[in-house]
DNA sequence: CAGGAATAATGAAACGTTTCATACTACTTT
DNA sequence: AAAGTAGTATGAAACGTTTCATTATTCCTG
């Protein structure tokens, strides 16, 4: 904004020949205002070029109809998939949004937390650090997503990644897979350990713990390929091969292809994340999907009630993952007997 | 913000018994304040967990700190990453971004930018839309990035495609590569089609515009690999093919391993946009890189100039694509002669 | 046509800052 | 001791809305 002064709603007033009250009435349809009024006004709003000063009215309406959401990075597609998500949702009700990194540049929220109070936001959303101490506002709802750090004191909502390990491994074991490796990076500990358990979970279940393996495969999916190369010299080959998230998906596709091991003849793969390229990609790739449309609409959804001082107790929705089959899973012959999918 | 009162600079000022003059140039810092003073004041904020409203600063300031960003989607990785530098580069001076995706949900333009005026912003960085009006207000600052539809008159920063376009091309030609195709999606004309430019150009010159081929991709990674099928069924296979960016880039690597041709064995690749996996796939694939963090550094440093409300006369920023070499391309020998490069 | 109800319009106060002209204080200098 | 000066402090006005208790107007009903 210029010094040079744009016209407030008292020149609007004037112009119409009637009062702020009602020229307020008329621009925020709070109240009734008669026809010819409302004519008036508009006509003097288009003649003066007046536009509604919102930080004046936040001000006064104590509102700033802001909700500020903090993920860790935009260049992780499921995050910005989600920021997309919940814009468009609050968008719908008038609400923007403030968006700001935590991760990288700064490894606390609660700088972040801070400013974004600051700044008078409605309420937050946050997906939070692993060394995030809580430390929250009580008074401006927050809603904690994808990582349900402080469940039992703050709203959550994210993936069920125990219960979603398991219905993408037994989708492989019911395919006849029993030798199967399960690909984590370390930069994400609490969903990959959340799915690496219900990985072992279900191969105990099916008797496969012993050839079903956890490869660690480290911060970058350069690290990632190294790593499974370095398995691929030491053990027994998989049948399949499941991937903890993006990243790790794409470090198996560069092991196997540099190992010319051909997807899905000789290995099968299955990755979580749906990113875009999956789709794409010659085998098209199986994917473990997360519901992140869905998340943001139930995010938003008890965002509102939190904003309308409605109290949520306790609140903890687990999304469930979805299984997109595509061509990189191969059905296999179990040991003489046919398996019916 | 909840209606329970936060406690205002008022509260600060009579708790520290100073005034709120005092008390706000201490928070500011715009005045000299004593020492004395000053630790009176940080007590007693401390004390009555003082907030600062940016919104009240703002309205008198007549100074929103902000900065609306205007991009048509996030999950386009090279948008999500400039957004993602401007936001860096905006945060160390302490101005705050607000993100409006204008693509998909509306195609004009201009309700978002009024709505931007709305919120007071300070200034506007714009990617605007092919069928884009052009109307803005004079008042505010504004800079458009990546696709200089108003150049003449609105201060602009926007890759060289043409050049850039030639560069990647005279790349594979000086390795011994004549016939090359170049790949276009069709979501995005304008850089396209400056690319393509640039790559006819260079071919005439060259000598090889006869064998070298624009191919038409359409809409999606899908579409595009149909029509490489189609027309590696029509033509001469090429020796290499040049992506127009990240879409096409994967259309490519489709319809390439679908029609079993190894890379960069038979066909060589070269794409624009430095997309993620590009440098994880086996091979990793050679790119042309835009400068993302260049753009929005000099975004940025332009964008404070005007701020300082002084003019910039007719600006029109063109920035050069950088080759980034990896394994893709293939050296040929060209007839008998060796290349050296 | 009086009385009451419904509908519109009014204008001043309030939201929480920053700003600025003025006043105060404590030194230093003549 | 008066005068000057630099450093601080003061408090009321202003930023542009919304809100709300009143008042004015219109409409309906018996």
């Amino acid at each position: 904004m210029k010094k040079s002064s744009q016209p407030t709603i008292k020149d609007v007033a004037k112009e119409a020949g009637v009062s702020v009250g009602t020229t307020s009435n008329h621009i925020t349809g709070r109240s009734a205002v008669s026809e010819r009024s409302s004519a008036l006004i508009s006509k003097a709003i288009k003649k003066l070029g007046y536009r509604h000063n919102v930080i004046a009215a936040r001000l006064r309406k104590q509102q700033s109809m802001t909700i500020g959401v903090c993920i860790p990075e935009l260049s992780n597609p499921f995050f910005h998939k989600l920021m997309q998500s919940l814009n468009r949702e609050m968008e719908k009700d008038f609400y923007e949004s403030i968006l700001v990194e935590t991760s990288d540049i700064e490894k606390r929220n609660n700088n972040k937390l801070k400013a974004l109070y600051n700044k008078q936001v409605d309420g937050v959303f946050l997906i939070p650090h692993l060394d995030w101490d809580g430390w929250v506002d009580t008074e401006v709802p927050i809603i904690l997503l994808d990582r349900p750090r402080k469940k039992e004191v703050l709203p959550s909502i994210a993936l069920d990644n125990f219960s979603a390990a398991i219905t993408g491994t037994e989708y492989l074991f019911e395919l006849g897979h029993e030798n199967v490796w399960f690909v984590v990076n370390t930069n994400e500990l609490w969903n990959a350990s959340e799915r690496q358990a219900g990985f072992k979970d279900i191969a105990r279940r099916f008797g496969y713990h012993e050839q079903c393996r956890v490869i660690e495969g480290g911060m970058s999916a350069h690290d990632i390929a190294d790593s499974i190369n370095k398995a691929l010299n030491k053990y027994d080959m998989p049948s399949a091969i499941f991937a903890s998230n993006e990243y790790a998906a794409l470090g198996v596709l560069r092991a196997l292809s540099k190992n010319n091991i051909q997807i899905p003849n000789q290995i099968s793969v299955l990755t979580f994340d749906d990113a875009h390229w999956t789709n794409i990609l010659n085998p098209a790739v199986s994917v473990l999907r997360q519901p992140v449309e869905e998340m943001a609409r139930l995010a938003w959804l008890n965002m509102k009630t939190l904003l309308r001082a409605e109290c949520i107790e306790n609140m903890y929705i687990q999304l469930q993952g979805k299984l997109v089959i595509r061509e990189s899973v191969l059905t296999k012959i179990r040991k003489g007997k046919m398996i019916a999918i």
